[in-house]
DNA sequence: ATTAAATAGTTGCAATTGCAACAATAACAC
DNA sequence: GTGTTATTGTTGCAATTGCAACTATTTAAT
């Protein structure tokens, strides 16, 4: 019933913590020293320019970013608060509500990324060959289902 | 110089994020369902019972497990409120303190690896072979060099 | 030795997270 | 329809994190 787990597995487990852990202090802390916000915000706004209206149901960026609703909720507030999106009334559900991206946080969106670009090639991409990299999103894949097969960036 | 990032490696940027955050999340859930404490205070446990005495300095600790040096004071603060460790001065370095794992400490090690194994088996080692393990521990160590090549897991 | 810098750890405070309880609405069973 | 159950989002509260300031001690520089 209960067969040992495998060490090498459980090496590679540990690595993986540890290198996600070690990278997105460096990623953060990138973002940080520009003057920028966490990628919790770059997260939601992303989600938001990806989408026709730049309209999503905080549901829908709940599940898309993986955030508990509660804190979502309050992710969400500081992002209004900034100016960065609306919260807008839902007709056909009424218990919902959207989140709207504005002017302004499209163009926080647009300034972010160049910053986040770099901070992924220096701490992430750059230490992958091509192949490499498609060996990873590979296993990835295995490990959890989740991960979108064919979606693209944008930007 | 500033050469366009390559899609594949963002998509595998995203997959790493992703897949990371899902994969903890689900083995903490696992572990407060059997009514355990976190990884970070089994992190520090581990750490303390892989070394000779079951002592360390704090310091140590830190660089060991990635933890801000105010968060793990903080976090030694309630292990040892816990009964789990305890501090001691260190009299080579009269800045510096020891954490010393208690029987207790030992014996909340040993009570939570086999449902933390478990949950790494269940939502991770599973869905991998072990030539998979194998290049994916190639893969994390090319990207973070402090990733051990050789240490192994005790238990 | 004396001063200047670096290091170990702690503390206060603000921001963020996780959890449980709650209100409002929707979906379902009969 | 009516009552039950599920879902959406918010709120209060406790726990955790991140950051900067601070103390004590060590290390290095002259």
């Amino acid at each position: 019933m209960m067969k040992k787990i495998n060490e090498i597995k459980i090496k590679s487990w540990i690595s993986l913590i540890r290198t996600q852990q070690f990278l997105l202090e460096q990623v953060e802390s990138d973002l940080k020293r520009a003057g920028l916000p966490t990628l919790a915000w770059y997260d939601v706004l992303l989600e938001l320019t990806r989408v026709p209206d730049g309209r999503l149901r905080l549901n829908e960026i709940g599940t898309r970013i993986l955030l508990e609703k509660s804190n979502l909720t309050r992710l969400i507030d500081r992002l209004e608060k900034d100016g960065l999106l609306e919260r807008e009334v839902c007709d056909s559900d009424r218990r919902g509500a959207y989140a709207v991206i504005t002017t302004k946080g499209r163009s926080l969106q647009k300034r972010m990324w160049p910053i986040y670009a770099i901070a992924i090639e220096n701490h992430f991409a750059s230490k992958l060959t091509l192949e490499e990299a498609e060996m990873f999103i590979g296993l990835l894949q295995k490990i959890d289902k989740t991960v979108p097969k064919e979606r693209l960036m944008n930007l």
